[in-house]
DNA sequence: CTGTTGTCCGACCGAGCGGTCGGTTACTTA
DNA sequence: TAAGTAACCGACCGCTCGGTCGGACAACAG
């Protein structure tokens, strides 16, 4: 029996925090069961007692590292009111010294990379993809409601917000010489805001 | 001697084609060198005669690789006349049956895994946007030369606009079952427009 | 003909890694 | 106290892969 009740959560958030941070730090390709160990101060053997793989750790880190930073955006954007600032309200992810931003760009890309030839870890993109959408989708229909928005075809709409912040993302953290926070910010502000307008215009 | 004079050339294409090949098919992490040996109808020996070592091969295939994409998208953008036709020409980007395209999703998401860990893989990309930039940039001030575009900033609005072409397509090509290539086109359109009348309207 | 050089082969080596497994400790239960 | 079990350790095994190296072969030079 464990001393501690809540041990193999304990144990398993410690490790999933490790092999995020190692990840992170190092990319996939380069990360070793080692280097994960040596991170999460445990020996192998410790850690295959809560981790029979590696591709099983690496998937429970990456859903872990989904769940997390999908949480960070939805309390972000719930601290607006106005439908238009909660579109634009992610502004966190181009803060060069946000700790989410930070690790979860090195993982996004890392993952992104797998996904491209893995059918598992495509469905993860998928469902988190899918899950940002409702959150737009349902800050769209909240300004149509209240005249803030009108004719906006909210599903697509969604969409391209959405694409727009990665967009932006990938220029302004792999290419950071040519792409300034404010470029980021002014951009993205124009480019949804044009958006908006041109369904508006023309539905 | 060499029996033929451009047998280097001949080869080292044969070797590059052959590693862009399976690394799309298998992304970078999955590919060895008897993949590639096999792909180019070469040895080990024959291979390390032309590239010493993997590290080599890899950012040689990337350099090879970028440059053919960024002809590709320079030749197309040329048959258009109109400056707002030029900015919207990459539409093959989201044609699931264009070969470059194809190749290139896959080539890009392992590459820029890479360059998150990795500066001189940073600096290549640096680049190819930068030239990429220089492309739009031209397209934008001739259309303020001939009155079509006005109060533009170039070179903003040419950073946004690749960017929201990045952002459209690693949606497009990741989560395609939520990313239909009419919306791609559609959201294209009105994100750029949109974000062209932006600076139109408050510069 | 002989030596030289470019081209290519494939057997081999050594490092590194993921996963295993027998063993140990500490705690619980009977 | 004895037995059982969860938690953990780290040495070890087997395999894969990148890189090396001696040699084969052809073309040319002298």
């Amino acid at each position: 029996m464990p001393p501690i009740i809540e041990l193999e959560a304990i144990r398993k958030a410690q490790i999933l925090e490790a092999a995020l941070k190692t990840i992170a730090a190092n990319g996939c390709a380069n990360v070793t069961m080692a280097d994960i160990c040596r991170a999460a101060g445990l020996s192998k053997g410790g850690l295959a007692h809560y981790y029979k793989s590696k591709n099983e750790l690496f998937l429970a880190a990456f859903e872990e590292f989904f769940k997390r930073i999908f949480v960070r955006g939805k309390i972000t954007m719930a601290q607006f009111t106005d439908p238009l600032d909660k579109l634009l309200s992610f502004s966190w992810l181009y803060n060069a010294d946000d700790p989410d931003a930070l690790l979860g760009y090195p993982v996004l890309y890392d993952f992104m990379s797998i996904a491209v030839h893995d059918r598992e870890y495509r469905r993860i993109f998928h469902d988190w993809v899918q899950n940002w959408l409702v959150l737009l989708k349902e800050a769209i229909h909240e300004g149509m409601r209240s005249g803030r928005f009108r004719g906006i075809d909210a599903e697509a709409a969604a969409r391209s917000v959405s694409a727009i912040y990665q967009g932006i993302a990938t220029r302004w953290f792999l290419a950071p010489e040519l792409h300034s926070t404010e470029w980021a910010l002014d951009a993205l502000k124009r480019a949804v805001v044009g958006l908006l307008n041109s369904y508006q215009d023309q539905p």
